[in-house]
DNA sequence: TAGATTGTTAATCGATTAACAATC
DNA sequence: TAGATTGTTAATCGATTAACAATC
């Protein structure tokens, strides 16, 4: 069975998307441990650089295939580079910004989207003084005109800065314009059809998670210093 | 069993981190149904407008007690006042920004903070010649000067801004000088001590998220179009 | 060969979903 | 009372971990 049957066809399982991020991270390890001179590594050696289990790390590229030699490890450029075709990061996609606001430009000066092989090859925006103007170097236009520019110019992903009341307008527009992959950073649940890929970026989730962590710490100091029944 | 119990003594099982998240999604729901002038909704309701099943919903308020009425719902202003308790949102935090540059003074910039309780006390960088000067309002220290810093001001959370090099580092430093919540938009994994939060918004995983999608998605297309065995 | 380490199967653990008695 | 919906227990599903035979 080959990796890009496994979500197709009937019964077999899909790949979970938690595996997914840990590639990604292993990748990145492995970038590191290249740069180090390291030549081979086990995946108990992987293990330690990152917060997994080195049977997981096992179980996890097991998915895509057999990539170690036994009683060695693995090959710390070979199995990057597997890594890296089988997350795509060798070919570049071309990404449209909705929402040249703050965030927005914020996001096309960001270096990781170039680093990463995405480029952007338009942005949009609901504010008629900045459309026609330049952002970066991306050219800003209406979002009337997103179905026409993205037919144009190939573009396969949408990068969402709107307000949230907005967003799910926008990635209306973009879903019709024929996008298939969104990373939206508006703190909104989007519902696509089937067929297209949401990431979100939800900051207001991070840090309502931080308040709790925070405010459980400060109930846990309390009752140990009053000394409260266990 | 009180909610601050939980995770603290013996054989309770601790909240699950996707409970949290969920809750911080409930509670967005909520505040727009308030706004929509909704009196009360049911879990199925509930579910309606977010990606989880009604089920699931009921069992993540489970741990925290009992919110709804039998036969008629949630009050929606009630559970939504709840939710925030929990989720200490009430309560403001100070928060220090590490490494001040683009990202990073997008970040001061950004109002999500302020909407959460978050503010910011003061910022670190390690270019002398950021030191000393203000950005948004808010001061920008040398690293040295963190422990003073954070002691003097009650800073509990450190927002990590800093390239991938220097961010383990970073955190070291934060931790020492007493924070006990970071939030780390560096592409790394930090290693901290017990007791210390740490969530990550890493945009490497997301982007590689999207590329591996959109990869496997051409090869689907290109099977299906050579028609290949199933 | 002996030691190391993979790839994979089986056991465990935890989270989600279904079912339903309690009750408004 | 009948209908609706919760809170909770039990069943299911899926992901992680442990164990180990295969093999370098």
């Amino acid at each position: 069975m080959t990796a890009s049957t496994l979500t197709v066809f009937g019964t077999e399982r899909a790949v979970p998307e938690v595996t997914i991020e840990r590639l990604s991270i292993y990748s990145r390890v492995l970038r590191s441990l290249e740069l180090s001179g390291r030549e081979t590594i086990s995946s108990a050696g992987l293990a330690r650089h990152t917060p997994y289990a080195a049977a997981q790390i096992r179980r996890d590229l097991a998915w895509f295939g057999q990539f170690g030699t036994r009683g060695k490890g693995y090959d710390v450029t070979n199995l990057r580079r597997q890594l890296d075709v089988i997350l795509g990061v060798h070919v570049t996609r071309r990404a449209a910004l909705i929402g040249a606001g703050n965030l927005g430009l914020a996001l096309l000066g960001y270096t990781g989207f170039r680093e990463h092989n995405f480029e952007f090859a338009a942005a949009f925006d609901a504010n008629r003084q900045k459309v026609g103007t330049y952002a970066q170097g991306v050219r800003i236009y209406a979002m009337s005109e997103i179905a026409a520019v993205v037919a144009d110019t190939d573009i396969e992903i949408a990068v969402l800065a709107v307000p949230a009341v907005a967003a799910q307008d926008c990635a209306d527009a973009a879903v019709r314009a024929g996008i298939k992959a969104l990373l939206n950073f508006a703190p909104t649940q989007l519902s696509v059809p089937d067929g297209v890929q949401v990431r979100n970026v939800d900051l207001s989730v991070e840090l309502e998670h931080l308040s709790y962590f925070l405010e459980r710490r400060q109930e846990r100091i309390g009752r140990i210093a009053s000394s409260d029944p266990p």
